[in-house]
DNA sequence: ATTACAACACATCAAAATGATATCATCTAA
DNA sequence: TTAGATGATATCATTTTGATGTGTTGTAAT
């Protein structure tokens, strides 16, 4: 057996590598029934794999026979680097199946509550629409409103922390709007080209990329917890932000937006500390303190 | 080719298929090209797997040869049921727009920013001393009280909308405590056995299921955009919660937790209707409104 | 109109991966 | 001590994949 590179195996090889490598690393300890279990696949393939993976990295599990499961040494180095956002969806997830053991992973590991859900017709019409450089007709429910038909053109779609909005082309207000995902109904995608203005790169609160300042909020008393939420650099925060998503941004974390920071509760950790040099913003309207 | 079952398909072949079946869904259109790009595979394992495709789902999608790719057609069925959640994350991760030209996050289907990274380091440990159910010593730099060591006993890990937390016994306060996981430091695992009340059974809080009562605030002026956004059924939404997460949730969703609804302002679309029935609960000191 | 080109389909054969099976090793628990 | 469970390894048949060559279709340039 040489030791081979990564990059030469194929796949599903990979796949089985990477998942015997999360496993050690975040839940420390591995059988062979749990790659069977998870991949559908022989016996004699999994020894296969386990003496494939001792290859590439020899210090990383030993086997214990008094469970007769693997174990992650305290030398362990991860041999895929797992991006950690993934990780934290796939532990939740439970992996689908569960790990021997009688593990349900997702018991110890629980995401936020979504309480809104698209539906996937909609996700779908609406990103081919998108891909397509298409109008779509349809229903719309609107908070301040009520319903009506109409035609949008979208070209993003975007979350906010809480829902699914569609960034679009409102034919009816003339201008570019989100829309909620959840509020649409009846969509049928037109087939025909758009009208040029119509397009995402008219759509200039999309593209006008604001760059913000977020700091710790003077009210902090320990402000190094806050530092370390944030993986602050010196207190601040620098951010790239498009323009129409900067007051869900400053409300998703409740950042204080008021001149001299002084909205005071402790609901508030961050400050934004340049808002003096954006100029009047619209899209602030809903920001925490905002005075515009 | 005879038609086969999914299910006789070995992971691989089913991962490619799933593929194909993603994108004729959710972008509408498919080259060989994608399909070697994503799986680093050979142009005519490409081939014979579209073919593969055709014989499952004969009218899911034709061949136009003006721009050498499969689309959609408008007779398609999924023969994959793609959960929804997950369909997002793909796409924001980069699934999605060209696929041809490379693998960079999609412009066209954001996220919600995520400012809060715990590193994989710390949850790999916290998770398998949950798993391992021992001991962990680290700092901890609270925002009440600064930085300290600690011994605490995880027992589970959350996600509260914002943060992960790790809910753990803290040794210190002898009770159990949610601690933010970007603020822990210098994890060592302690392998030895722990007190029987110090594991997660013992965690009243974490164990006791409420079962609430969200309904549409009585200040909003069109409920049923509301009742579309959370897939009310009558205008309620019953939904059992840990009481330990409960006041996150209510904080999340900024739910009005006043007896009687009398919290106004745009931003409360919930009001959490039996809250009277609940009887006094610490965890609401956080929600809006409350008045524990 | 003709030609060159690009992408896909399909056939074929060799190489690689996998599944199945049998045998052996190791340790636990009865 | 022995039975049983799990893993390691070897072998061979089967399946999957990669590589290559040929044919098809339609676009775009000449």
């Amino acid at each position: 057996m040489t030791v081979t590179d990564l990059a030469e195996l194929n796949y599903a090889q990979r796949e089985r590598l990477a998942f015997i490598d999360f496993c050690l690393q975040f839940i420390g300890q591995l059988a062979r029934a749990d790659l069977v279990n998870h991949f559908k696949t022989g016996l004699a393939s999994c020894s296969r794999d386990l003496t494939l993976y001792k290859a590439l990295a020899p210090n990383n599990m030993t086997l214990k026979h008094e469970t007769k499961q693997y174990y992650r040494t305290n030398q362990f180095k991860p041999v895929f680097s797992h991006d950690p956002e993934t990780i934290l969806g796939s532990l939740c997830r439970g992996f689908g199946d569960g790990l021997s053991q009688g593990i349900n992973p997702s018991e110890k590991c629980i995401d936020a509550t979504r309480l809104i859900h698209p539906s996937s017709d909609v996700i779908a019409t609406l990103m081919r629409a998108i891909n397509n450089r298409h109008a779509i007709s349809c229903d719309y429910i609107s908070l301040s409103s009520g319903e009506s038909s109409r035609e949008i053109v979208p070209h993003a779609i975007a979350n906010n922390g809480q829902r699914w909005h569609v960034r679009a082309f409102d034919k009816k207000s003339k201008q570019f709007r989100d829309f909620v995902c959840t509020r649409l109904h009846n969509l049928t995608e037109i087939h025909r080209p758009i009208a040029t203005m119509q397009a995402g790169e008219y759509d200039k609160q999309w593209n006008n990329i604001i760059s913000i300042e977020l700091v710790v909020h003077p009210s902090v008393s320990h402000p190094k917890a806050i530092e370390f939420d944030f993986g602050m650099d010196g207190g601040v925060l620098y951010l790239e932000v498009r323009e129409a998503l900067l007051g869900y941004l400053m409300r998703q974390w409740n950042v204080d937006c008021s001149r001299d920071a002084t909205r005071m509760g402790a609901e508030h950790h961050l400050w934004l500390r340049n808002i003096a040099q954006l100029g009047s913003l619209p899209c602030l309207a809903i920001a925490p303190g905002s005075t515009v």
